[in-house]
RNA sequence: GGAGAGAUGGCUGAGUGGCCGAUAGCGCCGGCUUGCUAAGCCGGUGUACUCCUCACGGGGUACCGAGGGUUCGAAUCCCUCUCUCUCCGCCA
């Protein structure tokens, strides 16, 4: 969320902003609701101020004057009555039109509509050519007796999977990885919660407008399973003020994540790219609201990533997102893609976001400074390892001619030792 | 799931209808004292919105878990919900 005095002192630079990432938003209107919001605000505290100072005349009138008092308040209570309920109808309509209003893109992001016009800005090694017929991961996994992606659609329905055996293992040797890497950096490990109130949802802003890409609870609760452990760990300071001095807090955190991918039928239908269920690794930091500081986090949290696939030894590329496909919440996003040979394109396998402090208002998380002044804090996140994508990259990238998998050495420790997995297969 | 107790400022903890945005202690900040430290003394110390002001600063309103209600007036009375704790049941 924008703060609206953001929004009242530079009306021009939110509408660009929106404009540049073609999300529609009327800034006329909030402007004028906010005026007359404030209008009625004043009118309604003046009269507030009235009925307090009568009441306050009546306590100290003598006993027998006071029926008659009261009557006389009587009367005026109904018109702060009524008037405070035109307030509060204002008021909810204008955050409602506020919690859409995206935050204004970075300078540095790329005008363009779509994924189509997201900018290449590095290139990291090279995507390799195989002189055998190379299997796509789904072939590799079920020949070697890994992967069950029919049971995986009987029991929970398509885009569901079991993994099994070395696979498993895998899964859980990058994930353990990638968390003691970020540990190793000073990170902090959380454990999170993944079923998470609605409120929480709307305060990492995925609510409104996400909510056909979430699960939720019947309506006994209202909870809803994250697609990120982003979420409950952004939220860990939710109505907090924090001192400065204990910032920046750095967090990472692995978690299954829950994807309704509403609105993707014939998308990636084949194996493991798109699924409603994966482990991933997220860090996520929280710190004092400086433009360049954060800019420098995100330099940082997207080096963390790439030092994963460097020692996963897998060829990827980094893109600037472009405005079209930005969404509300961010300043700006590098979305890291990984080679997978079987797409013969690089598909996406991190996303680091910087929100300034789009997210932190909603959560209404602050600090205060060593002078007393308390501001909203800045977040960013960003993949570690998100582990599906992370095994199609490997298995694939890093399948032999008889069918057995290499694995890098970083994993090694992981799989007992071992320098490659699976059997010979014809 | 059943029974009971509770939720007050950074923390502890008073407050059962008007004198309460809230006693007190701790903590923190500033000052005095002090060879240094400790102790002591004095003063200050919530957040949000809003209005006036170039600003310094000042005024107003709201907030005692959340939402409703009673009342001229609610931290205080009533209702609903959430959360915490204790006991019982069930279960990993």
């Amino acid at each position: 969320m924008l703060d609206i005095k953001f929004i009242r002192a530079h009306p021009d630079v939110v509408r660009a902003g929106a404009a540049k990432k073609r999300i529609a938003c009327d800034i006329d209107k909030i402007l004028a609701l906010d005026r007359e919001w404030r209008e009625m605000t004043v009118e309604v505290d003046s009269l507030r101020q009235e009925q307090k100072n009568a009441s306050k005349l009546i306590g100290a009138a003598a006993p027998a004057d006071r029926p008659r008092l009261a009557e006389e308040q009587k009367q005026k209570k109904e018109l702060l009555k009524q008037r405070e309920a035109a307030v509060e109808v204002h008021y909810k309509a204008l955050h409602e039109l506020l919690l859409r209003v995206p935050n204004v893109p970075a300078e540095e992001v790329p005008e363009g509509k779509d994924d189509s016009e997201n900018v290449e800005i590095k290139r990291f090694g090279t995507p390799r050519t195989f002189d055998f017929e190379a299997r796509d991961h789904i072939a590799i996994g079920e020949a070697q007796g890994w992967l069950d992606v029919l049971a995986g659609a009987r029991i929970a329905g398509s885009r569901n999977y079991f993994l099994k055996g070395d696979l498993s293992l895998l899964e859980g040797a990058v994930m353990r990885y990638a968390l003691d890497l970020m540990v190793k950096k000073g990170f902090m490990p959380l454990s999170v919660p993944t079923l998470v109130r609605s409120e929480i949802m709307v305060g990492t802003g995925y609510f409104p407008g996400g909510e056909d890409q979430a699960y939720r609870c019947d309506e006994r609760d209202d909870l809803c399973l994250v697609g990120t452990s982003e979420v409950p760990v952004t939220a860990l300071h939710q109505d907090e003020i924090m001192n400065a001095a204990d910032l920046p807090k750095r967090y990472v955190a692995q978690s299954s994540c829950y994807r309704r991918e509403a609105g993707t039928y014939g998308k990636d239908t084949r194996g493991l790219y798109r699924v409603h269920q994966f482990q991933k690794v997220e860090q996520v930091i929280v710190d004092v609201a400086d433009a360049e500081r954060s800019l420098a986090h995100h330099h940082a949290i997207v080096a963390n990533a790439e030092e994963v696939l460097q020692a996963l030894e897998l060829p990827y590329r980094i893109v600037n997102v472009c405005g079209g496909d930005l969404g509300q919440p961010q300043i700006q996003k590098f979305d890291i893609e990984t080679w997978m040979p079987s797409r013969g394109n690089y598909g996406e396998t991190h996303s680091a976001s910087r929100f300034h402090d789009f997210q932190a208002r909603r959560l209404n998380m602050r600090y205060r400074t060593a002078e007393g002044t308390v501001h909203v804090c800045h977040t960013l996140n960003n993949t570690v390892a998100a582990s599906v994508r992370m095994l199609i990259a490997l298995l694939e990238n890093h399948q032999r001619r008889d069918g057995t998998v290499y694995l890098p050495p970083a994993l090694r420790p992981y799989m007992g030792g071992r320098e490659a997995i699976g059997r010979p297969i014809a």
